[in-house]
RNA sequence: GCGGGUGUGGCGGAACUGGCAGACGCACGAGAUUUAGGUUCUCGCGCCGCAAGGUGUGCAGGUUCGAUUCCUGUCACCCGCACCA
């Protein structure tokens, strides 16, 4: 027998399987489906992470497995291309971001090659080919025809580094998430689409998919539904303050009101308010602060009362001042709200700053200490109608009278915000709307689509904020599609995130010219089976695309409401030393070099062995030898095959049992005691000191979706076939039962004896058994029993005292 | 501050629904093979103890015949965040 010569054995399979196109979707739509979909990868210039092949591999080894049991898997890859990085490299290197992400892909698809992972390729799809985008700016320009796509004049954070506006999502510690720079805030006119039409259908669809729960409660606290009432304060000059609560029960204790630093009411009130230039001097301070300096955690609490303007609490008609503070946010709710000491945190800390009255007005914490905010045990008091009533019924009853006295009314509200759509980038698909100035904001026409972005020189960011392509006469300039007057194109270009939310649907059908995806692929292949990612995408992305996908549903366009029917994480790969990887840490695994000493085959494994596939684990450049070791051993089968086709009565049930172990382990991701049960198998092989070729062919068949170049490469030279078109084995569940059981003795809980028993023993004889093993009689010596506790299989447990 | 999560040997981790804590690996120790190194093979390996035995899943309690698992409290660390009223 040869070496294993992992690296010849490797190159010979990938080969193989790309002249073959053994992983080329089947379009047999009558056999039963299956699609699996990982995160396609932002082809960033640093080549594949040593943490992309753990998704990949783990849906590569469903994908596999799917296969072998009959399905017709559509398991693809692409590239989410776009983006800052590649623009920013092209800038400081001068090349143009369409090479400079021509080249990286080429790269990271020879990295994804030599990994042997079963994409079909034929399938790949670019978010920066026109024939792709083509179809993002399709979706828009639906969006825009039905009014969910529109501009806002709206103060935006402003990377000052990039020169771009982020969506508020994109601001991470207070800096841009892409390059780190200072963020501030600046008002322009941006592109926005109207997810907050689909909050409520975001949320309530959640019922109908099986994501991981920590996955939905993210989803659920990003769309951040509540139910509270909106109250009408009249306020002294006459006119209506509206607040948002959560807590309208609390109303009496109602001592002042807040609202944002840029509360359309304060320029109102311009001419009453006695200490405008204070007023001022705040609202200045506030809008230089970026979001994080708003939202910075644990800060002292300021504001500014608005002297000359006072507010009446519409419940008990007593006069309260009103403040402005940055702690309350035009953005949510009304941007203002009634201010409720006694039982409201933030609320407790300004007042006490400001040395406001702090009323109780629910019986059941210490207010001289802190708020009392819980609505669970708290009675009302001091509140008139309301008192002796719990919370709950507190809420219902108050939102009564609101409406009964026309005070104010049961109002949902929900966190989610509108997405800022707009990029004043190159690197991005070009917004396909002309603005002329009689007929306003156009579509282009849908035949003129894609529009491509122009080939320039120049996609160096303006210093003014505009677009890259707003410098090019050439582009910007054209005609009015609707009266055909002259007219000017659009020049921000979209986000990221607008390629990555709807991929997978363009995988179904990817050569289409006429359409997205024929409706008869779309009908066969949605929803995505299984789709693995990362946290980090459980938010942001998931819902984007949740909501793309709900709006081409309502247009027709697919038939399924929700995309997704599973979503599962994984977790990182850190460094050795435990930290995140990264060039500055010196602690970067590159895969290459792990492919070529170590082989991908010893890669993968490795990969899913080092540890619970959703927590993060460190790198750990000794423990991947064991995993190397395995396979020799693997491989060193091969010099003790002898005869046979079927199991051996010595190995019968450890080789039914482990069918069961991996075949159930692959569906729960517990991919690392897969592993360790099939390590397990081959002690046991070796143990013996031969294997048969019945044997042989099962532990290569439950091997390969792991390992699929070693094992292809024994199980063809022994028979000759390839085995990626065998079939996944099967177990009977009557032979993974033992005949004979251990079963544990122990008095009082503390283990004493273990027995061999066979499987059908009774109750009786097992503890007849137990009590006369002479350590259990020591221990019950001089005692009296007073329990016998039997658990089938399990244990005997003695109680005596 | 809010939301989510995690704490088990020297290390990564395992343990079904409350039933032998430490599977499977790594590292380490002893031995065998080898000219040597590497490879491979055998045995050992939570801690204390010569042993019998005791003890042990972040910490303190509780429920139970029995708790890594359930409950209460507490500490530490990680991730996310839009002070969300």
């Amino acid at each position: 027998m040869s070496r294993y010569d992992y690296t010849a054995i490797e190159q010979k399979w990938q080969k193989y399987w790309d002249e073959h196109h053994s992983f080329r979707v089947g379009t047999d739509y009558s056999k039963p489906k299956f699609f699996a979909l990982v995160e396609f990868p932002y082809p960033s210039g640093q080549g594949l992470h040593i943490g992309h092949p753990r998704p990949y591999t783990a849906m590569d080894i469903v994908s596999r497995k799917r296969r072998l049991e009959g399905y017709n898997v559509l398991f693809p890859m692409g590239w989410d291309a776009f983006g800052l990085p590649t623009e920013n490299f092209a800038i400081k290197n001068k090349i143009h971001p369409a090479i400079v992400t021509k080249n990286n892909v080429e790269r990271f698809k020879g990295q994804l090659k030599s990994l042997g992972l079963s994409f079909d390729w034929d399938r790949e799809v670019n978010t920066t080919d026109p024939e792709y985008f083509k179809w993002t700016q399709w979706i828009f320009l639906q969006m825009f025809k039905k009014g969910l796509a529109y501009k806002k004049e709206m103060a935006v954070n402003w990377c000052t580094s990039c020169k771009v506006v982020l969506a508020n999502e994109e601001v991470v510690g207070g800096v841009c998430e892409r390059c780190g720079g200072e963020v501030v805030r600046k008002v322009k006119s941006q592109w926005m689409l109207k997810i907050t039409e689909y909050a409520q259908r975001l949320l309530d669809d959640l019922d109908q998919v099986n994501y991981l729960d920590k996955i939905k409660v993210t989803q659920k606290n990003w769309i951040g539904r509540s139910t509270g009432a909106e109250v009408d304060f009249t306020t002294t000059t006459g006119d209506t303050l509206t607040v948002y609560t959560t807590r309208p029960d609390t109303l009496f204790g109602a001592t002042y009101m807040v609202i944002s630093p840029e509360h359309p009411n304060i320029e109102k009130w311009a001419d009453k308010l006695e200490n405008m230039e204070e007023i001022k001097v705040y609202q200045e301070a506030a809008a230089r602060k970026s979001d994080f300096d708003r939202t910075e955690m644990n800060k002292d609490k300021t504001g500014v009362e608005l002297k000359g303007v006072r507010a009446i609490n519409p419940v008990n008609g007593r006069e309260i001042p009103i403040f402005i503070s940055d702690y309350v946010l035009m953005s949510y709710g009304t941007g203002a709200i009634m201010a409720v000491p006694a039982h409201d945190t933030r609320d407790y800390e300004f007042a006490k700053v400001f040395n406001l009255p702090i009323i109780e007005v629910v019986k059941g914490g210490d207010i001289e200490k802190e708020a009392f905010t819980d609505c669970a045990t708290g009675i009302m008091t001091n509140s008139g109608f309301l008192d002796g009533l719990s919370v709950e019924d507190a809420k219902v009853k108050i939102k009564e009278w609101l409406e009964e006295n026309g005070k104010g009314k049961t109002k949902v509200n929900f966190k989610l915000r509108d997405w800022v759509f707009s990029r004043q980038r190159y690197w991005g698909e070009p917004i396909p709307i002309v603005h002329c100035d009689k007929c306003g904001y156009v579509a282009l026409p849908e035949e003129e689509l894609p529009l491509t972005l122009p080939d320039v020189e120049s996609y160096m960011p303006t210093d003014n904020g505009e677009s890259p392509l707003s410098t090019l006469e050439s582009f910007i300039n054209t005609t009015c599609p609707c009266c055909g007057g002259p007219a000017k194109r659009e020049t921000d270009t979209m986000p990221q995130w607008a390629g990555s939310s709807w991929y997978f649907l363009r995988y179904c059908d990817p050569h289409n010219k006429e359409q997205l995806a024929s409706k008869e692929a779309l009908d066969y292949w949605m929803p995505v089976d299984w789709y693995n990612g990362g946290m980090e995408h459980t938010t942001l992305h998931l819902l984007y695309s949740r909501f793309w996908h709900k709006f081409l549903y309502d247009i027709g366009v697919t038939s399924q409401v929700e995309p997704y029917m599973k979503r599962t994480s994984h977790g990182m790969i850190l460094g050795e030393d435990g930290q995140k990887m990264s060039k500055s840490r010196g602690n970067v695994i590159n895969p290459d070099d792990v492919v070529r000493d170590y082989g991908a085959d010893t890669l993968r494994l490795y990969e899913m062995f080092i540890g619970d596939f959703e927590k993060t684990a460190p790198w750990s450049p000794s423990s991947i030898k064991g995993c190397k070791r395995f396979l020799d051993r693997v491989w060193a089968l091969q010099e003790v095959l002898v005869d046979g086709d079927e199991y051996r009565e010595e190995l019968k049930s450890s080789f039914h049992k482990t069918i069961k172990k991996v075949s159930e382990d692959i569906e729960g991701l517990k991919f690392n005691t897969a592993i360790a049960a099939m390590m397990a198998l081959i002690n046991e092989i070796y143990a013996i000191g031969s294997i048969n070729k019945a044997e042989f062919g099962t532990l290569c068949t439950l091997l390969n979706p792991f390992a699929p170049h070693i094992t292809e490469e024994m199980y063809n030279s022994v028979f000759g076939d390839i085995l990626s078109e065998q079939a996944w084995p099967k177990y009977d569940e009557a032979l993974c039962k033992d005949n004979t059981i251990e079963i544990v003795v122990q008095v009082n809980g503390k283990l004493k004896a273990k027995l061999m028993i066979s499987a059908d023993a009774d109750k009786d004889s097992v503890i007849a058994m137990a009590l006369a093993e002479e350590k259990v009689k020591e221990a019950v010596d001089g005692k009296s029993v007073i329990k016998q506790i039997y658990v089938p299989n399990k244990l005997v447990n003695i109680v005596a005292k």
